[in-house]
DNA sequence: ACTCTGTATCAAGACGGT
DNA sequence: ATAATTGATACAGAGT
DNA sequence: ACCGTCC
């Protein structure tokens, strides 16, 4: 559920926050998305009818090998640098809540049965994407194609979103991408809506600045945490007649959760009983992470053409042709990213820093990226802290 | 009147040929 | 045994 | 841009 109004509330009280942006800017950027989610959507989207999904020869599953592979081939191809991040073991204070879901996915299998039976085809479409789940064996199929396409993996110990936030704050990666507002509070740097809704003509990048949101909304980050907690989270229960509106103002004029607590008028708002808002505060600002210093240098390499050939043609039916031409598109795009980078470093300190020059680079491409660089000029120099991998070791 | 919350409902990818 | 979405939108209804 | 297909 994320955190609930989180989006309108920033919208109408922290305009700035939020800028309008390009697919094409992020060239050259290392970007964290939250793999669970993308398998998700692919397999409630790609290929199915009814509770039909694309499968290979011996029935198993193939539409969120399908899904990932295109588009982590478009994300390459716009030179960016992707890191998917798997989900690990949910925490304890999240069960309550992942329960109710079970409940409901049950609720959805019964109504699915039933509407096969009488021949509902409006509701079969509904049930069916309702009962969707996403298994362990998606998970690592999706790891074993992606690290044969030469994509960094990360496997987080617990939230995939927290995993996210940590490398983002630790400037592992220069942003998150994902749709759920958890990230902001989970404390991302930099978080981007709707990242791949450009290259199918649809709404702009978002991208949320977490400082600016802070500014905008008046709060410390340790308040605006609390304020997530007050709106409504995975972890906690909401207080029933607190909203999005009523928490801001809540915390702004009381700075605390303890605060709020001490000064609510008991009669009118009834607290849960129990309600883990410390719990759910820790989770948020220490969940559990790898250390940043254990996370290896991510790098982005060669696919692996006959591994991936085996995967998807020998073992999973796709058509040969077809997974050919885009490992081709692969490594295009691989080739093209790693020089960009270079050239985008050099388009946006040209004017300061222009000391190197022996770029062996550009020839066909070179005006494309001078384009990109322009448009990313603002304000990254510091993101470009550790190009090369020897700093951090131990 | 207005503001806010709670509930229900919906949609969700990408390619290639035309 | 091994999976547990999400946010936007529209509308109803309660409270101020 | 639309629409059938991807497996």
């Amino acid at each position: 559920m994320g955190i609930k109004g989180l989006t309108k509330l920033i919208a109408d009280n922290a305009h700035g926050a939020v800028k309008e942006q390009k697919f094409e800017n992020y060239f050259g950027r290392k970007i964290a998305i939250d793999a669970s989610m993308s398998i998700y959507q692919f397999l409630i989207v790609v290929g199915r009818s009814g509770s039909e999904l694309l499968t290979n020869d011996a029935g198993e599953v193939t539409s969120h090998l399908q899904g990932m592979f295109n588009r982590t081939i478009r994300v390459l191809e716009a030179g960016l640098k992707p890191v998917y991040v798997f989900d690990g073991q949910p925490p304890d204070l999240k069960k309550r809540e992942l329960a109710k879901r079970f409940a409901r996915r049950e609720d959805a299998a019964e109504d699915l049965v039933t509407a096969k039976e009488t021949g509902n085809e409006a509701d079969v479409e509904k049930y069916s994407k309702k009962t969707v789940k996403v298994t362990k064996q998606h998970n690592e199929d999706c790891r074993k194609l992606l690290r044969l396409m030469g994509v960094p993996v990360v496997e987080a110990p617990s939230e995939a979103e927290a995993e996210c936030a940590s490398l983002c704050k630790a400037e592992k990666v220069f942003a998150v991408a994902s749709e759920d507002m958890d990230s902001l509070t989970y404390g991302s740097t930099r978080f981007l809506r709707h990242l791949m809704e450009p290259t199918s003509r649809k709404l702009p990048v978002l991208e949320f600045d977490i400082a600016k949101v802070l500014e905008g909304l008046g709060l410390n980050m340790d308040q605006f945490v609390d304020l997530c907690i007050l709106c409504g989270c995975d972890y906690c229960d909401t207080i029933r007649g607190i909203g999005p509106q009523t928490a801001l103002k809540m915390i702004r004029q009381h700075g605390s959760l303890e605060i709020v607590l001490e000064n609510l008028n008991k009669d009118r708002y009834q607290v849960p009983d129990p309600w883990p808002y410390q719990e759910a505060r820790r989770l948020f600002k220490e969940p559990l992470v790898t250390p940043p210093e254990k996370v290896p240098e991510f790098k982005w390499t060669a696919p692996d053409t006959e591994g991936l050939r085996q995967l998807l043609v020998e073992e999973n039916g796709f058509n040969n042709d077809r997974v050919m031409k885009a490992i081709e598109k692969l490594k295009v795009a691989k080739n093209k990213a790693s020089q960009g980078r270079l050239e985008s470093f050099f388009g946006v300190s040209s004017s300061s820093s222009n000391k190197r020059k022996e770029a062996p680079d550009s020839e066909a491409s070179a005006g494309k990226q001078v384009k990109t660089a322009a448009a990313v000029k603002p304000a990254k120099a510091a993101s470009k802290k550790g190009p090369a991998k020897g700093g951090k070791k131990k």
